[in-house]
DNA sequence: TTGTTTTATTGAACAGTGTTCAATACATTT
DNA sequence: AAATGTATTGAACACTGTTCAATAAAACAA
């Protein structure tokens, strides 16, 4: 049957068109400036049809809160040639906040937008865990090589992502004018050095 | 001139009738759910009117970030009695992370919510500086006191600053639950005390 | 007490939002 | 060619923040 076949392809190539559209506005003009409309105009398309091919808003979220995440992943594995795992965990960070940087947009819908998670507890929601797993994972490594004794690595971890996450936030939402300093990436730059010098005491 | 002055206060009066209304809305159902007309009704007058007192819903929403900052100062100069700057430092983290719990809508406006500063560089802001220099105050004091030398009192202020807005950031937006734990107090306590035992290295 | 001017409030309107749904066009099957 | 199922449209609904002419109320002037 090869009807049903291209039928379920061209279903598939319009979800994807959809979420191309969805993720161009999305980037251009922010979470905020996305409508329905909008993203049914850029791919010229009625609004209506973006419903029979999505729940709604917050699946199409999803979707990029997804890929989101996958490129923050891949960005971290070309650390994974560092075999130092402190090293590498000081790497991460790094790599982590220059992320927040240069993907602003991705970045609120990964950790700072709430909708995208409110519906569901399945896929979109497993590839952030798949990120702490990493995080925890390296955490684990620097234990064995006998950093940060006598602690307990869950709270450990979640304490490392609170204070890198912190720094993007503040970063994201425009926190930082009450901090004297010349670049956004200088303050956290030097921000997120004093967090790994205290790390090194650990 | 009895009037005029009558006239002034009763303007002042209507202000804060809108400000209470918008208040209790805003507390009870949260910064997304609270619309104009929200407000409005909780006051029995028309949408209309709040025009004519404020300029926009940004600047509602400017007073009471302004609210959520002199709560959150009132209770960290509780802390005052503490007499060791370290301690007081230690407290502070713990008293912030507490009016994230108690205080979670006040705390997204404060830190999550991007509209409320982008109008002005005044009062609404002027507060936040005032947090800020707070925390940078006790920080010098506790290098005063022999902590964290040789290292830059502005960068170490937004690196605890981030860390502790991390964990509080994490909390409000939902993002705890890639995190195996019991209770989100729970998770952010012992997060907090992670962070302390590697200041108390530093 | 009149008339006039200021000030405060309303309610309709505008342009936008997410979402639903009857009507329609199209593709496939009978 | 007719019937069926699937994809798309565009209008509609109930919202949103915001503006503004009309109106009501109060203060001032004659």
């Amino acid at each position: 049957m090869g009807i049903t076949e291209r039928k379920q392809r061209e279903k598939q190539e319009m979800r994807q068109r959809i979420l191309n559209g969805a993720r161009k506005v999305f980037l251009q003009n922010g979470y905020e400036q996305t409508s329905m409309r909008n993203i049914a105009t850029e791919i010229s398309y009625s609004a209506g049809v973006i419903y029979f091919h999505f729940k709604d808003k917050g699946e199409i979220f999803q979707e990029l809160h997804k890929e989101g995440f996958s490129l923050l992943l891949k960005q971290l594995r070309v650390l994974d040639s560092v075999i130092a795992p402190f090293e590498r965990l000081k790497a991460s960070g790094r790599a982590f906040i220059q992320f927040a940087q240069e993907n602003k947009d991705y970045y609120n819908l990964m950790f700072l937008v709430e909708e995208p998670l409110k519906n569901s507890e399945e896929s979109g929601f497993q590839i952030a865990k798949e990120a702490i797993k990493y995080l925890h994972d390296l955490v684990l490594e620097c234990q064995q090589a006998g950093r940060f004794k006598d602690m307990d690595s869950e709270y450990l971890t979640f304490m490392i992502l609170s204070a890198t996450h912190g720094i993007c936030a503040l970063f994201c939402k425009d926190r930082t004018m009450s901090f004297e300093h010349k670049t956004n990436k200088e303050l956290m730059e030097n921000g997120y050095a004093c967090f790994v010098s205290l790390l090194e005491k650990g």
